[in-house]
DNA sequence: ACACAGTCTGCACGTATGTGCAAGTAGCTT
DNA sequence: AAGCTACTTGCACATACGTGCAGACTGTGT
């Protein structure tokens, strides 16, 4: 009941031992039972060890003794309880120790910039790994239960996949923004691995989007738009409480996925370049002062039109790399970001204007 | 301006190194700037620590190269982060590892427990030490800026205090719910170190009450409360966000603070027994049924009527020991409590009913 | 009943973190 | 400028924690 379920064709994800399983669904085995009796022990444990370690400060001997187990089985719980979600850690900023530059940049902006610490010399991998580490982390505290997280799939969006942290939600889904599909694969293993690791760390429904990224014929588009099947998925994604998005850029030295991954053709980059094009949002593209009105491919991109984007009431956007700040102010201009999950080094190049 | 600030006479206690101290408050000399900023300057590095050690998963090795410094340093660095109040750390229980008797209990009385889990061995100091321990980290989450906490200082309340988790807040305060003075001493340097310590901890201004616990003479209370400057802190108790109590009880092995320190003689006791109370709430006494009418110390008691308590929008109550329980009952039943802190082994006996 | 696979446990060891101490540093006083 | 105090730093050691491994245990299939 509370396990994720991917919903549309694709493959799962292979997962972690401990995992409950939704396949296999004939309810109330007596197996499922007691497996599920040792689970809630385990939980039940787990909680208890963390609340003595983390609320009373007691050393993993001294819980060990209390549990009547080992300080190892101990440090395993504790492990557990944070493996699963049951421990939640979050590093404040006060509100004074925010530069007034930056305070200028939020308030011109109406956004909210948490900045990632990366030292300089990191390499543009690391530099994203830790900027998603830290994404994924803060995303937590956005996401509850009864609510709606869209998810525009990207490379970054992969990277922070990779790191979240699981929380308990109950009556959550987890949508897809913009499709998969291209010339060469139809994606949706891609997708689809991104996708289920955000259902099975929050334990909320999947909702995929079985499409191209991009359509050969913008008729098409329209005509599928048509589709109830597709309607359905493009009514959630209309009233999603959280969008999470990353931004992808032509000129980057690390291209998004977008980019790089024979979803464009040659005629495609050459109708970008005319348009001035600086970035996109799940497939959709706008220039430096934000706007995406008239850019030809936009009317055959699977996302969702950035003014619709624009009415979602938080929209979490992840940057690392200062090959992005282009695309960053842009999407600044077009108020698509509420809050702002960005590398060090890119927020002073942002503060330079 | 953010110091913590203690009005009314009364003795300041010793702080820790290092805490700013509101005393001496001639602005801006040069050197308090200096140290201003090299406080800044650690609280910085701290952050930074922090969210590499919390976020990243750094290993302190790895951040004291980042950070150009020893390994012992950031083991320093981040043990200031914490106790700064930088980071905060909560343990979630999941909602359906509730038990059904326990939800029936917090239905029934309109309450959040938080159960602290501490083994039956424990003795009766001990279980109050780690009640309070998790007390004093759960309030975090219940106070924030431009809120007002009433406080009932008592035995409860001292241990709490010596536990509470920094926070930063502004524009906050404390008020004391009742009076110290007794027959014996003022009261006032117990009374004042309790509220000093919330009033650090969290950056808030402390209101204190200089009054008796109990006066002698109704009459004379009544003419004390029309005074402006008592006043003044009634007004500000009517209106605070949070209150935060222990509870006393007349058959306590570990007796309140109340029942022992010389505030009542042997004519109170003897009134007590015969109005059939169970316990008091800041000096102010009820029954096995929740009600305090017509209890006739309460017209010279000095804490807030029941009533008015009642309206508070968050009252915590913090309760360690089974010899409490009539006392939480009578408390349960008049509706004084939002959130109940709270052992184990007290919480089974509550669950007996 | 037996063998097998999967999981859990505690031990022993290796790694990571906490801390007393002596030396160094900065600001203040004389 | 010298001397003082209060504080910070890194080292070396002490403690606490994480983890591979072997044995115990549990449930499953033959």
């Amino acid at each position: 009941m509370n396990a994720p379920v991917v919903e549309t064709s694709g493959e799962r994800t292979a997962e972690h031992s401990g995992g409950a399983d939704a396949s296999n669904s004939t309810e109330k085995r007596p197996e499922r039972a007691a497996e599920h009796q040792v689970a809630n022990e385990r939980v039940r444990d787990a909680l208890r060890a963390a609340h003595l370690y983390y609320m009373q400060d007691l050393t993993m001997e001294a819980i060990a003794a209390e549990l009547h187990t080992s300080r190892s089985s101990v440090s395993r719980l504790i492990s557990y309880a944070r493996e699963a979600g049951l421990v939640e850690i979050q590093v404040k900023t006060p509100a004074e120790r925010i530069s007034t530059a930056l305070q200028r940049v939020q308030d011109k902006h109406h956004v909210t910039v948490h900045v990632v610490p990366v030292p300089d010399s990191a390499n543009e991998v690391d530099r994203l790994e830790r900027v998603a580490m830290s994404a994924a982390r803060i995303l937590g505290q956005f996401f509850d239960s009864n609510m709606t997280m869209g998810i525009a799939w990207g490379s970054t969006m992969s990277a922070v996949s990779r790191h979240l942290q699981p929380k308990v939600t109950h009556n959550s889904q987890i949508v897809q923004l913009n499709g998969a599909a291209n010339t060469r694969t139809t994606g949706i293993v891609y997708a689809s691995e991104i996708m289920s690791r955000f259902g099975l760390a929050y334990g909320a429904y999947v909702q995929q989007f079985p499409v191209p990224a991009f359509f050969d014929d913008p008729a098409t588009k329209q005509v599928l738009w048509r589709e109830r099947s597709i309607r359905r998925v493009l009514d959630i994604q209309k009233h999603m409480d959280v969008a999470l998005f990353g931004l992808g850029t032509p000129n980057s030295e690390v291209p998004g996925h977008v980019y790089s991954s024979g979803y464009l053709d040659e005629n495609d980059f050459a109708s970008l370049a005319a348009s001035n094009v600086v970035g996109d949002v799940a497939t959709v593209f706008y220039r430096a002062d934000g706007s995406s009105a008239d850019v030809p491919i936009n009317s055959r991109a699977s996302g969702p039109p950035l003014d619709q984007l624009a009415r979602v009431s938080r929209r979490v956007c992840v940057v690392s790399g200062k090959s992005r700040m282009p695309a960053l102010r842009g999407a600044l201009a077009a108020h698509l970001i509420t809050d702002l999950i960005v590398d060090e080094a890119t927020v002073h190049g942002l503060l330079d204007e």
